[in-house]
DNA sequence: GATGAATGAGTGTTCATTCAT
DNA sequence: TATGAATGAACACTCATTCAT
């Protein structure tokens, strides 16, 4: 059983770092240090190989985003913490998160493919939980008055971007948990 | 000659949108109306033709930015224009920039690859234009005292970010431009 | 001991129904019930598990043939007693008949299999018996003189053309029995 | 162009031989003197290339039964020449019309194959010939008062008999073709 | 008796690439 | 320029079989 657990490790990292058409079934096998059918035995292929890791990884991402959906006094803090939420899971799971986030695109063209319900699941998330807080706080008075809409889809391509850079290992600069914050409260917030 | 320009036409989107492994020379010829052996008639291989992609997109993409080096008044303008050169470009070369600020890593692996380089000179490029701007604007009171080097990696995954969603086709909406320049006025200048 | 039973059974009807190389372990557990290693327990392997088929099933074909050696006043009785036989047999045992008639010839090469050496028995069976048969009856005038070898070589591609066609479910009309052997009585019998 | 040629010879041969899941890809290529993927050049598959064998076969095969559709004085001249075609044609093309009726009964499973619908067209035209020789010769009196389906039947079976034995080279008389027809005549004619 | 885990050797198939024309 | 024919190397995947338990 903790060959399976190799196979699937082996296999996010190189996912991760190779994309998914990069990357070969042997490959995978001898970096687990396994062989190659037992990758059939455990899984029903590549693509089940594959989609069982993201299902997973999304399944303890979802967890973390709906502990989030606490009563807070200001909207920001619900940012904040979305924002501090993803900076954790790049840190404790960069692969998948980044999997999420920058799965080669060819994937997504099968819309019956489960990563790209998973991947849409995720989007419409964010966008209910980014919306229920930029209309909220816009309408008491916490934030400026700007388009909802549009700042629901710059956050969330902030937010992506960053994951993006950090699952490249491009940018692990400390500073930019806090920068990130107080770069979006000053925008935000009145 | 309206045959070369075909293949590269075709490849270009056929990259974007499956990435480069999950892209096959066959698919390119016979999209691009064309037999695979005139691909290589024209290009070295697959790679090269890669490569003249990327060098072309990224001829013109600095031809642009290079434009920006033009002094301004007030450090602002100048990432305001950068935000816009980049949604100018992505509007009218969405593939060639969805490329650079997407493709699938396995390519920069190999750091001595002309498409790694490319990418890196770009990230240089604007490094160095965000932070010289940044600095100015942090030196001469017009911006906040804002940490340097995380505020541009900030930007840079924001400006990143956009540009995937708008390749991806994930985001439409026509106030994101004015929406993206304001919320970093906020953020930047007092 | 119930599930080796159902390992031979569901084997025989995958055999018939896809042929010897068409049909895998695999399957012939699943349907049977049971796990691929239990095959292994009670057979030494495939080839093992389809040699009992042939052989067992060709041990009752041959109990049956050998009841037909007795003594009768008139040839042509003989002949309509094998062509009972068979057609007893291929309602009884319709997938086992059917292996010995239509096995892919693939296994029929290696000469010294132990398939190859049963089918041939049988062939030779047939062959001394309607051979002796003809003899007789040509000799006797009870029979046309009619070439002996041909005949008997007709006679087996009319028998075997029959159980083919009931194996494969192609036929299953009720007075085939009856019109067979009247078919024969007329060509044969004065 | 010869090359394309050998490959399907040879895996007529082998399929005829060796049935359809008994032959590899490799084996056909190998004995072709070409390389796998030449197959795949010309053929979509394997499945394609047996598809192809089975349609050309099929063809030559068809344009010799239309050839029959003289009229005649007699009934039994029509089940004459029925049997001479096929005598000649397993002759000419023996492992092509082996196939037409020994093909491994995987295939025939999957109704919608072409392999099952040209068989099922065969079947049906021999169907349609016999049973209108029948009809009318029992009518006419010129044949026994038979029960048509079943000598039908009976008739396919024997032809089909037949040409699987020549196609396994198991029955090599001469006199077959003839000791056939006297065969059936006596049964038939009065 | 029975099984979950595992594998060496192959299987059909695809790919980027080449070559003769 | 352009292509039909061809291939070495690799690919995802399957198979009959084994072994520890």
């Amino acid at each position: 059983m903790k060959k399976k657990q190799n196979i699937i490790e082996t296999a996010t990292k190189l996912f991760a770092s190779q994309g998914f058409d990069g990357t070969t079934t042997l490959q995978i096998a001898r970096e687990a240090g396994v062989t190659e059918p037992l990758i059939y035995y455990h899984f029903e292929g590549k693509d089940d190989l594959f989609t069982h890791i993201i299902e997973h990884g999304f399944k303890v991402y979802l967890e973390r985003l709906d502990s989030l959906k606490l009563e807070t006094a200001y909207q920001f803090e619900k940012i904040e913490k979305l924002v501090e939420v993803h900076f954790n899971f790049v840190r404790e799971m960069p692969d998948e998160i980044y999997l999420f986030f920058s799965t080669c695109p060819a994937k997504l063209k099968d819309k019956s493919h489960v990563c790209s319900k998973k991947l849409q699941q995720q989007r419409r998330w964010l966008d209910a939980y980014l919306t229920s807080c930029i209309e909220k706080g816009v309408k008491t008075g916490e934030f400026y008055p700007i388009p909802i809409k549009e700042t629901v889809s710059l956050l969330f391509a902030l937010i992506s971007g960053i994951v993006r850079q950090r699952g490249l290992h491009l940018n692990t600069l400390k500073g930019m948990r806090i920068t990130t914050i107080e770069f979006c409260r000053r925008s935000l917030v009145k």
